[in-house]
DNA sequence: TTAGAATGTTTGCGCTGCTTACATTAGCCG
DNA sequence: CGGCTAATGTAAGCAGCGCAAACATTCTAA
C-alpha cells in the first residue's frame, strides 16, 4: 500500500515490495504464491477502504442527493488513490480469490440497499447497477484523462450534472430491446 | 493487433511483437520510440474501430432505443476484443499523443451528438457524460467480473433493464451539490 | 553512381517473476 | 531441557522484458 501511494505508477513488483521489506528478492513467495495472489489481496484491502470512504460519505442513503454525495466520494477516491484503484479494476481479477469475492460483494451489497432506500420505486437491481456503472465509468474517464479532472471541483462540477442530467430525463421509457 | 486477438492476455510485448514480425528483439525501436508509443498508436487504432463499431450499430441515433442499442454494441465491443479494450483504457495513457487524442474525440462526439438528438431538452454536455460514464462503467464491471457476462445475452439482458432504470427514474430533481 | 536515410542485427545492461536448494529461526512437545 | 517441525529467509539461477549502443545492410534519391 505506501508503495502505491508513493510511487504512482509503479505497477506493483513483488521484488519492489521485498526492498520495501528489507527482505529478499525471493522472500514474498513465502507469503504469497505469485505475484496476482499478492495483487488480489491489495485488492481486497483497497475494496474495504472504497467501502469504509463510502459509509463516510453517508451511513446510509435514502435519498438521492445523499445517494450524490456517496457517489462523487467513489469518483474522489479513484482519482486519490489512483494506483490502488487501477490494482482494484484495472488489471484482469482472480476471480477465484474469496477474500476479493467478499469484499467486492460488501460494495455491491452498500450500493444496492442505497439505491433501493432512495429510489423504492424502481427496479432496485437494474437501478444500482447503472449507478454503479455511472459512477464507475466516471472514475475511469477521469483517471484516462477523457474528461478534465485537473482540478477537485472540476470533477464535481462535472459529476454532479451528469448524475442530475441522467436523473432528470423525465419519464423516458426503452421498449425492451430484442 | 493479431497478438491481442489471440493471445487474451499477454500484456503486448514489444519482443513479442518483433517475434510475430519474424524480425530481431530490436527491430521495432526503429518504428516506435518505446512501448508507450506502441500502445498509443494500438489504442488509437482501437479507438476509431469502436467508433465504426458504434456507428454500425446506428449510424446517427435520434430516439432513446436507438441510443441503447449504441450502448450494448459499446459493451459488447469490450467484451469481445477485451484485450483491446484494457489497452485502450486500462493503463494510464499517453495524453500527448496526437492521434490518440483525435480517434477518442471522434468518439466522444459521435456520443454527444447522438445524446443531442435523442434528449434534444435536455443538458446535452451533461447527459453525453453521464452516458458514456454508464456504458464505459458497465463494460469494465463485465470484464472485471463484478457482473455477470457468460452468455451474451446475460449481458444484454443487464445492459437494457439498467439504461431503462436510469431513464425512467421520473421527475427526479436533485439539488446542485456544494 | 553515390551519399544518406531507413531498417535490421547483435550484444549487453538491469529489471522482472519464479524456482530450487539451502540456511536459519521459532514454537511446540515429549 | 532437548529436539523435531514448520515457518521464514537467503543465494543462485532461469527466462523474459524494456531499452541503448554499435554495427551491418538495404533503399532511395540527388
Amino acid at each position: 500500500m505506501e508503495l502505491l501511494e508513493e510511487g504512482s505508477q509503479t505497477s506493483l513488483s513483488l521484488r519492489a515490495v521485498a526492498r520495501r521489506a528489507g527482505v529478499s528478492p525471493a522472500a514474498p513467495y513465502r507469503h504469497f504464491a505469485d505475484r496476482e495472489a499478492l495483487v488480489s489481496v491489495v485488492a481486497a484491502v483497497g475494496y474495504r477502504e472504497l467501502a469504509e470512504r463510502l459509509v463516510a460519505a453517508h451511513p446510509a442513503p435514502s435519498t438521492p442527493e445523499q445517494l450524490a454525495s456517496v457517489a462523487i466520494a467513489y469518483v474522489q477516491f479513484a482519482l486519490e488513490r489512483s494506483a490502488l484503484f487501477r490494482i482494484m479494476f484495472g488489471e484482469p481479477c482472480d476471480r477465484d480469490n474469496d477474500e476479493r469475492v467478499a469484499a467486492t460483494a460488501a460494495v455491491s451489497l452498500y450500493v444496492r440497499e442505497s439505491v433501493s432506500r432512495s429510489f423504492p420505486q424502481a427496479d432496485t437491481e437494474a437501478l444500482a447497477t447503472a449507478i454503479w456503472a455511472l459512477v464507475h465509468g466516471l472514475a475511469f474517464l477521469f483517471l484516462d484523462g477523457k474528461l478534465d479532472a485537473r482540478t477537485p471541483s472540476a470533477v464535481a462540477d462535472q459529476v454532479s450534472p451528469a448524475i442530475q442530467a441522467l436523473l432528470t430525463v423525465t419519464g423516458t421509457t426503452i421498449e425492451p430491446l430484442h
